[in-house]
RNA sequence: GGUCCGGUAGCUCAGUUGGAUAGAGCAUCAGCCUUCUAAGCUGAGGGUCAUUGGUUCGAAUCCAAUCCGGAUCACCA
């Protein structure tokens, strides 16, 4: 039980005993104490006072008195502010804790559920290369993925590949047009960069084809139809559609390129699925609940045949689900892959990490799978996230400033190579060892980054200024590992000492040791806030706050030549706690730490 | 226009089931390396919590209106 929670437990008691008041913990307001007050663990209690009928400062220090007297194990004082009961945890209790779990490394994870939850996430297009909006996708993804694993869910990781579609056949016709039978190979290009340049050039082509049309007198619309271009890749399309051995082969090659491209990218930021669905695979499997879903009477057609659904009754609008001419949209296939994803894995439930401009699509795709009677309907989530934006607005691809996903790791592990030289502390390392270590800061940093700001808001990115080292960033807690790893490395050479404490008889803690020990009691509360949220902001914000605390106790307390041998075990327990509880939390969010930096 | 999301320090962000003097990092300024890693620590300055009104013991947080920004409302994906 988590020290709140015992709290909450005595505080429960004590209202019933004194006041013959019944109450849950969730109407209880338990709360750190502010720095500025004395004690630990604070009490509201102004929204008690009417109902026990007293004022607030009677009901704190009757509930005080109690308290102390009945739980001796647990409060060593308390004072009252007002309406604010101000608790003091015990010495004791904490020195327990931190004997109890210096050496416990599963300390946070929780027991299995049982429950299965499918998360999707990354789900690129293969015409063009990742870029930071996909990073922070996939970087979220990820981890909500692993930490729903530590809150003991099965977790599947899947990814869809949206491999098919008009937008695939631009960069083919390009490629065919004007790259003379160049290849990612004898051009040294990463594969789904080459093939993201085709699609650039189409783009250049197509637009110089409207200008010229515009300037004949060709209403602007009509040139965006009448193209040559276009109509060529629409045919191409229809040829790809009708199998067409020329096209597809095409398609494979170059979708091949681009899953080589990927694949680098992904092992080298550590992404990962259990599962990878191709929309070419599922894009047909929604008609036929659409057709079922017609004869059941819960869809409708217009005159000219097309397929729709009427959700005026749920706020929405009507919305097309197949075209007149049979062919399926962006939603039926959605409703296929929902499908296969049910019936391969029967998920408790299915989170989409999709961005917030889809919220609307996503709203419509579960009322879609309501309406037409789908049983997980109400287990699809969408995690909507907020875009990534400049300071100069928007990513635009064709202004050029998208932020490439490759450059910008370059980039990063470049600046972590830059500052750790500057620094020279990595003499005894390796080559091989320092390309590591740079990997690590680098991709830390660039992680946290993205992973500290709440998924839901949109964030913007400064391409001016480079990633941070200092303060509220990866590298700084990083460091604080390293730190106490070298602490350790002096310790462990010192002497063997037993590291187990007897709290019955040492019960001392400066307020620094006991700041710091009510925080990283706190973790495995982190863990579940985090996927109640779906939220790894929370772990970042959390890992940051051990790191910053445990820098300062480690700046005016000595450790490995601490005055006492009692005081030196507790602070190496306490050194080995929070060292961790920093590696575990930056797992979380697929960070590793260095043993040196 | 309808719907949804947002506006907190110069910048990037925490804080919203209503609670104490609104926090952190960066940037700026002033200190701290004969002691376990200075990618660190200590301190200072910096706020009309978009605006106005309301609800109450108490509002950044709840309600209403207004202003500003964004997303979306395709036989695109």
């Amino acid at each position: 039980m988590t020290i709140v929670e015992k709290i909450a437990e005595a505080v429960i008691e004590g209202l019933l005993k004194e006041y013959d008041f019944k109450t849950t913990h969730k109407d209880l307001q338990i709360t750190l104490t502010k720095p500025e007050f004395e004690g630990d663990y604070t009490l509201v209690l102004f929204s008690l006072v009417k109902k026990v009928n007293t004022t607030p400062e009677l009901l704190a220090n009757t509930l005080g008195e109690y308290l102390i007297k009945n739980y001796k194990e647990l409060f060593q004082d308390f004072n009252v502010i007002k309406g604010f009961l101000n608790l003091g945890i015990s010495n004791k209790l904490l020195i327990t804790f931190a004997a109890d779990n210096y050496n416990n490394f599963s300390f946070g994870t929780k027991a299995a559920t049982g429950k299965t939850v499918m998360v999707e996430y990354a789900s690129p297009n293969t015409n063009k290369p990742l870029h930071l909006g996909h990073l922070r996708n996939i970087f979220i993804g990820w981890s909500i993925a692993e930490i729903l694993k530590a809150n003991g869910h099965e977790v599947i990781k899947t990814c869809i590949v949206n491999d098919r579609g008009i937008h695939i056949c631009k960069s083919m016709l390009a490629w065919q047009r004007y790259a003379n039978g160049d290849t990612p190979k004898n051009t040294h290009t990463k594969g789904d960069h080459f093939v993201g340049d085709y699609y650039v050039k189409f783009n250049d082509i197509y637009k110089e084809e409207i200008s010229l049309l515009v300037s004949k007198g060709i209403p602007n619309e009509t040139a965006k139809k009448e193209a040559p271009i276009m109509k060529a890749t629409q045919d191409m399309l229809l040829a790809w559609e009708n199998n067409d051995p020329k096209v597809k082969d095409l398609w494979q090659t170059m979708n091949g390129w681009v899953y080589e491209g990927f694949a680098e990218t992904y092992k080298r930021i550590g992404a990962d699925f259990d599962k990878t669905y191709y929309e070419s695979d599922t894009y047909l499997l929604g008609k036929d609940f659409v057709y079922e879903g017609l004869e059941e009477g819960k869809l409708f057609t217009k005159e000219d045949g097309s397929i729709w659904i009427d959700l005026t009754a749920e706020g929405l609008e009507e919305k097309l689900l197949l075209r007149s001419d049979g062919t399926s949209v962006y939603m039926t296939s959605d409703i296929g892959l929902a499908n296969v994803k049910y019936n391969e894995y029967h998920p408790q439930k299915s989170i989409y990490v999709i961005g917030d401009e889809q919220n609307y699509h996503m709203k419509v795709l579960q009322q879609v799978c309501k309406k037409l009677g789908m049983p997980y309907a109400d287990d699809i989530f969408h995690l909507s996230y907020g875009m990534v934006e400049l300071t100069t607005g928007k990513m635009k691809s064709r202004e050029g400033t998208v932020v490439d996903a490759d450059d910008i790791i370059d980039e990063v592990i470049s600046t972590a190579k830059h500052h750790t030289e500057e620094l020279g502390k990595t003499k005894d390392f390796t080559e091989n060892q320092l390309m590591a270590l740079y990997e690590t800061i680098g991709l830390g940093a660039m992680k946290f980054y993205l992973l500290r700001v709440d998924p839901k808001k949109r964030m913007i990115f400064n391409p001016e200024e480079s990633i941070d080292f200092h303060g509220f960033t990866g590298p700084f807690i990083q460091y604080t590992f390293a730190r106490i790893q070298s602490v350790f490395r002096k310790i462990n050479t010192d002497e063997k000492i037993s590291f187990e404490i007897d709290a019955s008889s040492f019960q001392e803690l400066t307020p620094l040791e006991k700041e710091l020990l009510i925080l990283l009691e706190q973790y495995p509360t982190i863990i579940t806030q985090a996927a109640d949220e779906l939220n790894p902001s929370v772990i970042a914000l959390y890992a940051f706050q051990i790191a910053q605390k445990f820098n300062t106790f480690y700046n005016s307390h000595a450790i490995a030549s601490a005055d006492t041998m009692e005081q030196k075990k507790l602070r190496f327990e306490l050194s080995s706690i929070t060292a961790n509880v920093i590696k575990s939390s930056m797992q979380l969010l697929g960070i590793s730490v260095p043993q040196k930096m």
